[in-house]
DNA sequence: TTATTAAAAGAGAATAATTATCTTTGCAGA
DNA sequence: TCTGCAAAGATAATTATTCTCTTTTAATAA
């Protein structure tokens, strides 16, 4: 996890509590909360905060790679915390997305695109979207 | 290519000009056209077609598997007639989409997927998300 | 072929999500 | 502490999509 605090200070945004408390409210949210989440959750801290700021300092936290929006076939957007290379997991059933790191597939994956070349197409990264159902 | 006419017969849902039009329009826009493109497109057909009935003529396709909808991080949704198991490969600098099939990779992942489960989550499928950059 | 009827199309209002504009506030460096 | 610029707040505007209601039409059977 990563401080905000320091994060902000060196892409050269200032820190002001706002950007703090809905980059924490990303963080404790879990699950990949839609907008109206985060504001529900920052509403709790923050209970005058407007909502026009949400979505501007999502925006800021996104362009400067803080955050990222999940990928999704809903109309209304998630987002995600969670920096590193990973992989998700959604729920058929529900709205739930959970997050899947695995390296070994990781390795396995890069190294198939390694030795097979998708042509006219030079790969940055990739991300799986794998469907199923949770089970308890 | 499926014959659209027959398979809404199949399905038990009503031929219709307009429907037959914003399907063809769809498989004809290529790379994963929004609504708008869609809609650009059937009004050299259909000059008077109505928003709100490619709307929900793109939803009832969609859940009767005519149609997918892509996942992306953007705002509009962008729509897909291929049906077959495919992955999508992302311009990271355009909003072009293309369609990547693999079967050697799917056998792959599948294979590894078979080997090492996931705790707590049943696998019904997967697509790669595959971001980089198109290549002359 | 025509009559019937339920489903679909059309029109436009309504809603929801997000962005834009403008004013006020407050962080951060001097 | 002061000052300037960036950010927050408030609200209007925009955009995408859905909903409601009326009219039309495709599909079935007489």
């Amino acid at each position: 996890m990563i401080s905000i605090h320091k994060a902000l200070k060196e892409k050269g945004l200032k820190v002001t509590p706002q950007r703090v408390a809905i980059y924490k409210a990303v963080v404790d949210c879990k699950n990949h909360p839609t907008v109206e989440n985060i504001i529900d959750t920052i509403k709790m801290e923050y209970p005058s905060i407007s909502v026009g700021t949400v979505y501007k300092v999502l925006n800021v936290l996104v362009s400067n790679d803080l955050l990222r929006k999940v990928e999704s076939e809903k109309e209304v957007m998630r987002y995600d915390a969670v920096l590193e290379h990973h992989h998700h997991l959604f729920c058929m059933d529900t709205d739930r997305i959970e997050d899947y790191e695995d390296k070994e597939l990781d390795i396995l994956v890069a190294a198939y695109f390694k030795k097979k070349e998708i042509k006219n197409f030079k790969i940055e990264n990739f991300k799986l979207h794998i469907t199923g159902k949770f089970i308890k």
